[in-house]
DNA sequence: GCCAACGTTGGC
DNA sequence: GCCAACGTTGGC
């Protein structure tokens, strides 16, 4: 059973072109335990991704990608010279963890103010108060609605 | 740049 | 195990 993903990138450090232009990638720096454990324990290949820019104006949705690989340690979290460095992470006992995803389908940006003002959104996890998580479920009436604005008639096409 | 809403840390 | 202080996210 396919499950439906959205997850942040901030749009001048991962953008979906360069996703696009790299062909695959892994979600390295999640440092938040609320998403590493549905990185971990919840995704799994094939499951669909909301790819959303955050950090800009407006933010929005900018494309579709799929979970090419299921949950492996985030190696970057025990290399001392990277940001994402942390101590209490070993490659023998990691404490982070990443999925790989690749590029699906390019759409046509859906601004969150939009989001905002489609009724049939109300009560998606990104559109709720004080909602930061950087990777959260999306249930799929609201994935098939993103679908529907962005003229995909069938999820199961893509 | 501001700040609300969270999450994490650490003293007790 | 509580909670104050602090840090981060991310929209505005």
């Amino acid at each position: 059973m396919t499950k439906y993903w959205l997850m942040k990138s901030e749009l001048d450090v991962y953008p979906w072109e360069k996703l696009v232009r790299e062909g695959q990638t892994h979600w390295d720096g999640v440092r938040n335990y609320q998403a590493r454990n549905i990185m971990r324990d919840e995704m799994k290949k094939g499951d669909l991704v909301l790819f959303y820019h955050s950090n800009c104006k407006p933010p929005h949705i900018a494309g579709i990608a799929r979970i090419v690989k299921e949950s492996y340690p985030d190696f970057t979290s025990w290399d001392s010279k990277s940001k994402y460095f942390d101590p209490k992470s070993t490659p023998e006992n990691p404490r982070w963890f990443m999925v790989d995803i690749e590029p699906l389908v390019e759409i046509n940006k859906i601004g969150l103010p939009d989001l905002r003002m489609n009724p049939a959104l109300e009560g998606m996890p990104l559109l709720m108060k004080g909602s930061r998580l950087s990777v959260q479920p999306v249930p799929e009436k609201y994935f098939s609605e993103i679908c529907e604005i962005s003229g995909i008639k069938n999820i199961k096409d893509l």
